[in-house]
DNA sequence: ATTGATTTTAAACACGTGTTTAATACAATT
DNA sequence: AATTGTATTAAACACGTGTTTAAAATCAAT
């Protein structure tokens, strides 16, 4: 056995045990053990347990944009079209199953509770699909309406993907089996999130098309 | 200092102990210390860790529905002011900050995470709260709308409220400080996550009065 | 075949964890 | 004042953790 191979073999272990464990609760030696090594390769491979772990999470990010990447648009792709492929692929990644949905279930591990390599991937990952998210919104929405509100959106958009990702746990606990299988599967997740976000999309253009109401906002602080 | 007494400093020292650290990575040890009593005691009182655990995941879900309580609403309030009230209630029990905010925090670990204790949230908490945005809903929508489509359009915008503050860590990173304090505290964000989410509910009404347009899902499985 | 560097191994180390224990202190009751 | 049941304490226990170590094994080059 080569070395590259414990090296390799060591990182391909240590991503199922991360994502489902997490950093804290995962062992070294349940990782050399699923990697079939011994106890020690950790430390001379990667130093120690916390170099392991950021290498592991560069991996992920790579075998997720690689797994579900962004479709390739033709220069007359409706924005429509365009924000319903970038939700569709983020409900891919984030609500993958197979052999990939390590690598999302660790890297929200990351967003939920940010180490040291969630800068990477915010700069590698999120900075740039969100990007492309803003140019869409761009497209529909007009440069009259300010940036911020474009990123609200977005944020709006990715939550409801992300809900189903993080409170699965517990919508499952809440709807029965048999009412989650009926409606709450990704692609008719998909479609339920688009209508809504397409339709809080177009009403935010008309906002700023038409006169503006004056919303009675008398909330105190919380 | 009586043995009540005692039991009553644990349960308040356990909080925010628990609330920052998860039950895995907090120590009985820390727990006493900040309780200032023997580290024995928490076996002696409550038998052991878990059932410490269990007893205050109850003390937060009572804390947070008295500090953040539902309004009174008289039989004339419009359906639009009550779903409003019911989001600000939703964003000040999951972005409050101040002396309860570790029962909020605490409550989100148990719904990225259900333990044991979420069936009780679920029942005492969850239901009833979402129930009421069901009515709400209802009330908005008629009855010629499918239940679940309700279910999801709660779902929806639980989601964008509980973004902020399971994704807070990711979203300061991705925004400068200067951006967040501008846009993103949580006045700001319930304008935006009511006008979104408004549309979109009255987006969906309208689709049922008129004529349904066919979306050409071309969707593959994930 | 010998040598020297690299890799693998089992054992041990140092530390932190939840829990238990036996002795002590305390307070109320007889 | 003596007794009894409860509460508190420091120490120890049993276990699991990441890491280190020194010896053994492996491999490549001479």
């Amino acid at each position: 056995m080569s070395s590259v191979d414990v090296r390799n073999r060591l990182l391909e272990a240590a991503g199922p045990v991360f994502s489902e464990k997490g950093f804290e609760k995962a062992t070294v030696r349940e990782i050399c053990q699923k990697a079939d090594v011994n106890v020690a390769s950790v430390n001379y491979y990667f130093g120690d347990k916390e170099q392991l772990y950021l290498e592991v999470i560069c991996l992920a990010k790579e075998m997720g944009v690689s797994r579900a990447p962004l479709p390739e648009w033709s220069p007359e792709t409706s924005a429509e079209q365009k924000l319903r492929d970038w939700v569709i692929t983020l409900v891919r990644r984030m609500l993958g199953t197979g052999e990939l949905s390590w690598s999302n279930h660790l890297i929200m591990r990351e967003v939920l509770r940010p180490t040291k390599a969630c800068g990477h991937l915010i700069q590698e990952l999120f900075r740039p699909f969100v990007n492309i998210a803003d140019g869409i919104l761009l497209e529909m929405l007009g440069d009259e309406i300010p940036p911020y509100r474009r990123m609200q959106c977005i944020f709006s958009i990715a939550a409801q993907c992300q809900f189903y990702r993080v409170s699965g746990g517990m919508v499952s606990l809440m709807l029965g089996p048999e009412e989650q299988a009926a409606h709450y599967d990704p692609e008719h997740l998909i479609e339920h999130i688009l209508q809504f976000s397409l339709a809080a999309v177009k009403n935010l253009k008309q906002e700023f098309s038409e006169p503006v109401m004056e919303s009675s906002s008398t909330l105190h602080k919380i």
